[in-house]
DNA sequence: TTGAAAGCGCTAACAG
DNA sequence: CTGTTAGCGCTTTCAA
């Protein structure tokens, strides 16, 4: 019933060979009769078939994502980025949604084996040593976006170097009392973000204070990074009484919202009693006025698909990694310059 | 180099009729050779080839999903909700986003002919007649998501009943003079809001002002659900001075967000001097204390999945629609009973 | 330049 | 229950 290569050939009265050579824009075709046959096409509606395409071809002119189980910003903004680039491309995007750990490795392992994408962009996970290898000998392009390692292309945010500024800008409008609330430490950006954040304490000659710092590990499953979270966490800060800190840098926009909701509970006031500063810049951070550290993730995703394509189509064995900056988004919730 | 069927077969000293089999959970098979089949499987690391699968059984095991080029909470939530169900079946999705007009009616031509896909989730947008006859005349599953045509399944969500929820609690709150803020009354559900938006009134012995009644037709690409749209058709709302509505009933969450703004600009407060209902209920709207409709999104994407699978596997074909009722969420934005 | 034919890796019908 | 074989629709030599 579905026309195939053989309709075409012979409605143009040539054959299939000839019909693939149009299809494929070899150049060893006569004007002639390639306009012969895309005249057949289009009187047959023709359209090849893909599976057997990409059977035939060795190339499944798709590439795969594997992204943990968007809810958020954050993975709808990226997806925009990696769609809007590969419309350059004729690439088909498949997407991959890990929602329990086990998951991740088993969507690694089938692109892998199941020979259906032609390479994969692999999303804010982290990637196993043994994966890692399997990717290096088997040549499936790869690119990590919002993660890293050593041996694969990357694409990342330069957290630690957000979580400095971010605590900088505290320090810079006179606060002393400085608290930081992170995801958990299994988490990358976590461990970066904690770590520009001594950083900043240090170099601007403030000691750590552990009472300071807390860590959103009240769930197992979860990474620490929501809503609820922030607002635990700012409990326990709040319960220090007259010890409480007056500013804090918060690991995600996404926690500062919980944290906000804690403060305003306790009838504190942001900025007035405690400052607030997150990172993201997800779309409510312009709402409720948080001063923010904002990721390009537009642009991220943009990036991760030109390089991914660079590995595909032109072999580019090189190495990339791109660590892209934060940029400090200035609103309400630090206030001004102070001196407490 | 790839391990192919051949290998596996001669590894376990079977015909490659028989790994096929085993591949297929055929149910003629001894336990034996099963066994030894699974653990040539196992050793070889073996994974079948998923475009000659395709091919051999002219099926994809994939589905499509056309989807406008997805910025926002809803499409966000309805994938969420599309894969969510897509994991109880073993199916890929491949997603299409349609950025121009054109695109739109290019990938449904492709969904048709590539054989690429065994369904089509098609959504947010309309479908020509001329396309709703070739889906009809080759049978390719599809349903229309937030869409609708008689001739073919659909989900919806009943933007009249929730035009008319909304602008009669306004009524209920004792508002009399009610403006109503729609997108593009290209969009049908633009067009639904509307009517549920005069149907209120009328039963309820208001007259409909058309001064009270504004599209957001300000820039021509765009379908005026968005911020900026909300806040221009604000600002006309405000200029007409003392005639300004005391209340207003906005098309989307997002449009609301800006029309916040616009009352805030002109030192108007929310809801004492004008109250706001929205739309949609996008995360935002929690931290804005905006009253507004709730759609069940996440249903929506799991609904549509289920039931295109009944048309893939099941070859049912029977017609489906249904309408999903919208929840009036009751926040801080239209203020306590009034007299006004 | 073009046609014929040999795969690509798998499924499914057909014998046995 | 299992092996063999003929496709699935296309690409790509290989001759012509």
């Amino acid at each position: 019933m579905p026309v195939t290569i053989y309709d075409v050939a012979k409605k143009a009265g040539v054959g299939i060979g000839t019909v693939s050579r149009v299809i494929n824009n070899s150049p060893r075709i006569t004007r002639k009769t390639k306009a012969k046959v895309l005249r057949a096409i289009r009187e047959l509606n023709y359209q090849p078939h893909t599976s057997a395409q990409s059977l035939a071809r060795r190339k499944a002119n798709t590439i795969g994502c594997i992204i943990p189980y968007f809810a958020g910003y954050f993975y709808s903004e990226l997806l925009h980025g990696i769609q809007r680039k590969l419309r350059e491309f004729e690439y088909a995007l498949i997407l991959y949604s890990v929602d329990i750990q086990q998951s991740k490795e088993f969507f690694l392992r089938r692109a892998l084996q199941e020979r259906r994408v032609d390479g994969i962009l692999f999303v804010s996970m982290e990637i196993s040593q043994r994966y890692v290898d399997k990717f290096l000998s088997t040549g499936l392009p790869i690119v990590l976006v919002n993660s890293f390692h050593s041996a694969l292309d990357s694409i990342t945010v330069d957290s630690t170097e957000g979580a400095y500024i971010a605590t900088k800008h505290l320090i810079e409008l006179g606060y002393t009392r400085i608290a930081m609330i992170d995801g958990q430490l299994k988490s990358i950006p976590a461990r970066l973000r904690f770590e520009g954040f001594k950083k900043a304490l240090q170099q601007h000659g403030f000691h750590f204070d552990k009472r300071y710092f807390v860590v959103c590990d009240f769930s197992e499953e979860a990474d620490g990074f929501n809503k609820e979270a922030g607002y635990l966490a700012m409990q326990k800060l709040l319960d220090l009484g007259e010890e409480m800190p007056r500013a804090v840098f918060v690991s995600s926009d996404i926690q500062a919202i919980g944290v906000m909701q804690a403060i305003k509970e306790r009838d504190f006031v942001v900025p007035d009693d405690i400052a607030i500063i997150g990172f993201d810049d997800i779309e409510l951070a312009q709402y409720v006025g948080l001063t923010t550290m904002r990721q390009p993730i537009l642009e991220m995703g943009e990036l991760a698909v030109k390089r991914l394509m660079e590995r595909i189509i032109r072999k580019d064995r090189s190495e990339f990694k791109h660590n892209f900056r934060t940029q400090l988004v200035v609103r309400e919730s630090c206030g001004a310059y102070k001196n407490k």
